[in-house]
DNA sequence: GTTGAAACCGCCCTCTGCTGGATGATT
DNA sequence: AAATCATCCAGCAGAGGGCGGTTTCAAC
C-alpha cells in the first residue's frame, strides 16, 4: 500500500530539500567531519557510528533515505503562492546558513525536540523566517546563537487541526553550516490521538507521518585497522534492511516492521492507561491509614511503602499508575514526567549534558557520567565481593560476578542442557546452535563464530609480526599463548609420582626432563648383558649374543644337523658345504695375485708381499651391477662393526639391495681408510642391516 | 510537579583459557 | 606401517568492563 523510492542523501543538495523534509516529517540532520566545531558536539544517537562508516568507506557507503512518493518531501514541492521552498528562503534572505559550501565537508545540525506552549513562540533570535507549507504549517526558523536555542518550530495551529504536530523543535548548533551533503535521518512525528479516520492506517507497515530512511550498510562488514566488523546477516532480506532498530541504531526510531505494531501498541497503551489510571485512584482511595500515637502512618496497600504525610503517600501512588501523560514525539513513548522525557528525548537527539572533564565523553544522565568516571578516571569500585577481592562499579556487576561463586546459572538453552549465568553467554551460546558464524577475516574471508577467534586467527596469519610465546623452560616457541599453557601442562608441570626412564632407574618429576634424558640414551649401548661386559644399541643383538652364554643353536643345517647361533652362519655353512653352484669371493693380492677368501687375510698378506700388479680386487663372482649400495649404508655397516668392537672374517653381507641374496662385498683396497681395513662384518651387523 | 541521584536491567565487547580434531614429525 | 606425540587451529565458554537506557525515590 506503501511506496517508496530512495534517494542518496548526498544527491540532496538543496536547501529546499532539507527543509521539505524538515515541514514533512522533521528530520534530524547529522555527520560533521569537521572537528573544529565550537564545542563538544552534540550527536545524533548513531550518528557517529554512521559517519564513521561513511568516512572509512571513502564515500562508498550510502546513507540513504525512504520517502513517500508525492509527499511534501519531495524537493520541488512548492510553497506558498506556488513558489518552490528553496526560492523562499533564498527571497527570504534570513536564512543565510549556507555560507560557501567547502566541497566534502560535513557539518552537523544538531536537533532537539521540546515543548512550545502557546505563546512561547514569540522567538528572540535575530534572523526569523516565516514559512507556510503546503499543508499549512507554520514554521519559524532562526539563527540562535546558543546550542538549545529553538530553530525550526512547527508550531500549533493550523497543522494541528490536520493531525500535525502539535510542537516539535529543532534547535541548530552555533556555526556554520552548509546544507550540501547533508544527510537526513528521521523523526517521528507525534500524532495525537485524533486519528480516528487515519485509524486503519496504523495496521499498515508504516505509520503515518513518518518518513521512512534506508541505510545501505552493504559495506559495513569492513575491516577498520585491521579490525572486522560485521553486523548479524539479515535473515530476513533486504525489506527488513529498511529499518530495522537492532541494526540500524543510527536511526533513533523503531523498526520498519515494529513500527505499526509499536504505534498501535502505544494506542493501546493508552487506553489502558486510562483504565488503569481509574483502578489506581480506586486504590488510593482503599489506601489505609493508621494511626500511631499522635501521628497517622499511611501505607500503601500495593507495596510496603509507608508515609507519614498523606501527600507523600499520593505521589507514591503515582508510581503504581501508569499513567504517563509524556508522550516523545519520536518514538511515541509515554513517560510520567517531563524530565523522563527529556532524558528520552536527548536519547534520540543525542544530546550529552554532561560532558567529562577528564576526557571527550558525555552523556545524557549525570549518572552516566559519574559510572563512567568510576570507570575511567576515579577507578572507584564500592560494590565489593564479600567471598573474594573482587569489586565493581556497579551493582549488577558484583551480582553477576557472585555467581561465579555459587555456581548460579539462571539462563537455560531451550535447545539443550546448557545454561549460562548471564544472558550475553546464553546469546553467544545459541549461535552454536545456528551454525552461524559472524565474523569474516577481511583478508582470506575464513568465518568464525566469535570475533575473538578472528582476531586470533588475523593475528596469526596475517600479521607482519606474527607474535610467538617461548616456553620459559625449556625455550619452544608457540603460536598461541593457549596452547603454551598446553605445552607447560603437559611438559612441565611437577609429577607427584615420579616416572622412571626405561633405560635406567632415574627418576623424573618433569616430563620434559624424562624426555630429554631419554634422548641422553638414545645413542649408547643401552642394552647390557647381564653376564658379561657385552653391550650393544639393539635388544636382538643381545637376544644373539645371550646365545653364547646358553649355547642355544636355534638354526639347523638340513642337510647335515649341524646348529648353529645365528641364521647367517647356518646360510654361510649350507652354501659352502651343500650348495655346488655358490662361487666364493676370492679377494686377491694385489702384488702377487694370490687369492683369500677373507680380505683381512689377504691384507695382511699383501704388507709383506714383495710383488706389484695394478688391479687389487679380483671379482669372481658376477658382481656387475651389484654395486648399488649406497654409501650410507656402507658407512653405517662399517661403523656398527667398529662399534661392536668384533671382527670376524665373514665376507657377506645381505643389503636391502640385493634383497635376500646373500651378495659378497669386497672394499676395496684403494678406497679403504685404515679403519675399514680392519673391519669385517659381523653378523650382528648383517641383522642390522636386513632391518634397514 | 520537578529534579537529580541511585538502582536497575540490558546489551555488547574484550580477554582469557580450555577443548578436541587435524597435522606433521618422530618413534 | 602404525603408533605416539607436540603443535596448530577453530570452537566455545567464563569472566569482567563499559555503556545505553529506564525506573525508583527522596528532596526540592
Ligand atoms: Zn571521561
Ligand atoms: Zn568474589
Ligand atoms: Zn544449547
Ligand atoms: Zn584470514
Ligand atoms: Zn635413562
Amino acid at each position: 500500500m506503501w511506496s517508496w523510492c530512495e534517494l542518496n542523501i548526498r544527491a540532496m543538495r538543496s536547501l529546499s530539500s532539507f527543509l521539505c523534509c524538515l515541514l514533512g516529517q522533521v528530520h534530524l540532520v547529522m555527520a560533521s567531519q569537521d572537528s573544529a566545531l565550537p564545542e563538544p558536539f552534540t550527536k545524533i544517537k548513531g550518528a557517529e557510528r554512521t559517519w564513521d562508516k561513511a568516512r572509512e568507506d571513502d564515500g562508498g557507503g550510502k546513507i540513504s533515505w525512504v520517502k513517500e512518493r508525492n509527499s511534501i518531501c519531495d524537493p520541488d514541492a512548492e510553497g506558498l503562492n506556488g513558489v518552490p521552498l528553496a526560492k523562499q528562503l533564498e527571497e527570504g534572505g534570513n536564512l543565510e546558513l549556507s555560507p560557501s559550501p567547502v566541497q566534502g565537508e560535513k557539518h552537523l545540525i544538531m536537533l532537539q525536540t521540546v515543548h512550545l506552549k502557546e505563546g512561547e513562540d514569540e522567538l528572540q533570535g535575530v534572523s526569523q523566517l516565516n514559512i507556510q507549507t503546503q499543508s499549512g504549517v507554520h514554521m519559524v526558523v532562526q539563527r540562535g546563537a546558543s546550542v538549545l536555542q529553538p530553530l525550526v518550530v512547527v508550531q500549533q495551529g493550523v497543522g494541528a487541526q490536520q493531525n500535525l504536530p502539535t510542537g516539535v523543535a529543532i534547535s541548530i548548533q552555533d556555526g556554520v553550516y552548509t546544507f550540501h551533503d547533508v544527510e537526513v535521518m528521521q523523526i517521528n512525528v507525534l500524532q495525537e490521538k485524533v486519528q480516528t479516520k487515519d485509524e486503519e492506517n496504523l495496521s499498515l507497515d508504516k505509520p503515518p507521518g513518518m518518513l521512512l530512511i534506508k541505510i545501505d550498510r552493504s559495506k559495513d562488514l569492513h575491516a577498520v585497522e585491521g579490525k572486522v566488523q560485521q553486523l548479524p546477516p539479515n535473515e530476513e532480506g533486504t525489506e527488513k534492511d529498511i529499518f530495522t532498530a537492532e541494526k540500524a541504531k543510527i536511526l533513533s526510531c523503531k523498526a520498519k516492521d515494529d513500527m505499526s505494531a509499536s504505534h498501535c501498541e502505544h494506542k493501546e497503551q493508552e487506553e489502558q492507561a486510562v483504565i488503569k489510571n481509574t483502578d489506581a485512584l480506586e486504590t488510593q482511595k482503599n489506601t489505609q491509614h493508621r494511626k500511631k500515637g499522635k501521628k497517622m502512618i499511611f501505607h500503601c496497600d500495593l507495596c510496603a511503602f509507608t508515609s507519614l504525610r498523606m501527600s507523600s503517600l499520593n505521589r507514591h501512588m503515582k508510581t503504581h499508575s501508569d499513567e504517563k501523560p509524556h508522550v516523545c514525539h519520536l518514538c511515541l513513548k509515554a513517560f510520567r514526567t517531563v524530565t523522563l522525557l527529556r532524558n528520552h528525548v536527548n536519547t534520540h537527539t543525542g544530546t550529552r549534558p554532561y560532558k567529562c572533564s577528564d576526557c571527550e565523553m558525555a552523556f545524557v544522565t549525570s549518572g552516566e557520567l559519574a559510572r563512567h568516571r568510576r570507570y575511567k578516571h576515579t577507578l572507584e569500585k564500592p560494590f565489593k565481593c564479600s567471598m573474594c577481592k573482587y569489586s565493581s562499579v556497579e551493582a549488577s556487576k558484583l551480582k553477576r560476578h557472585i555467581r561465579s561463586h555459587t555456581g548460579e546459572r539462571p539462563y537455560n538453552c531451550y535447545l539443550c542442557s546448557y545454561a549460562s549465568k548471564d544472558t550475553y553467554k546464553l546469546k553467544r551460546h545459541m549461535v552454536t546452535h545456528s551454525g552461524e558464524k559472524p565474523y569474516e577475516c577481511y583478508v582470506c574471508q575464513a568465518r568464525f563464530t566469535q570475533s575473538g577467534t578472528m582476531k586470533i586467527h588475523i593475528l596469526q596469519k596475517h600479521s607482519e609480526n606474527v607474535p610467538r610465546y617461548q616456553c620459559p623452560h625449556c625455550n619452544t616457541f608457540i603460536a598461541r599463548k593457549s596452547d603454551l599453557g598446553v605445552h607447560l601442562r603437559n611438559l612441565h608441570s611437577y609429577l607427584t609420582v615420579a616416572t622412571k626412564c626405561c633405560y635406567c632407574e632415574a627418576l623424573f618429576h618433569e616430563r620434559y626432563a624424562l624426555i630429554q634424558h631419554k634422548k641422553t640414551h638414545r645413542n649408547e649401548k643401552r642394552f647390557k648383558c647381564d653376564q658379561c661386559s657385552y653391550a650393544c644399541k639393539q635388544e636382538r643383538h643381545l637376544i644373539v649374543h645371550k646365545r653364547t652364554h646358553t649355547g642355544e643353536k636355534p638354526f639347523t643345517c638340513v642337510c647335515c644337523s649341524k646348529c648353529f647361533r645365528q641364521k647367517q652362519l647356518l646360510t654361510v655353512h649350507f652354501r659352502k658345504y651343500h650348495d655346488s653352484n655358490f662361487k666364493p669371493m676370492v679377494y686377491e693380492c694385489p702384488k702377487c695375485g694370490k687369492g683369500y677368501s677373507r680380505w683381512s687375510n689377504m691384507h695382511k698378506h699383501s704388507e709383506s708381499c714383495g710383488l706389484v700388479r695394478a688391479k687389487s680386487v679380483t671379482r669372481r663372482k658376477g658382481s656387475k651391477g651389484k654395486k648399488k649400495r649406497c654409501d650410507r649404508l656402507k658407512h653405517d655397516v662399517k661403523q656398527e662393526a667398529v662399534d661392536l668392537g668384533s671382527f670376524q672374517d665373514v665376507s657377506f653381507v645381505n643389503t636391502e639391495c640385493c634383497a635376500s641374496e646373500i651378495v659378497p662385498v669386497v672394499y676395496g683396497i684403494e678406497t679403504s681408510t685404515p679403519m675399514e681395513q680392519k673391519t669385517e662384518i659381523t653378523c650382528e651387523m648383517i641383522l642390522n642391516m636386513m632391518d634397514k
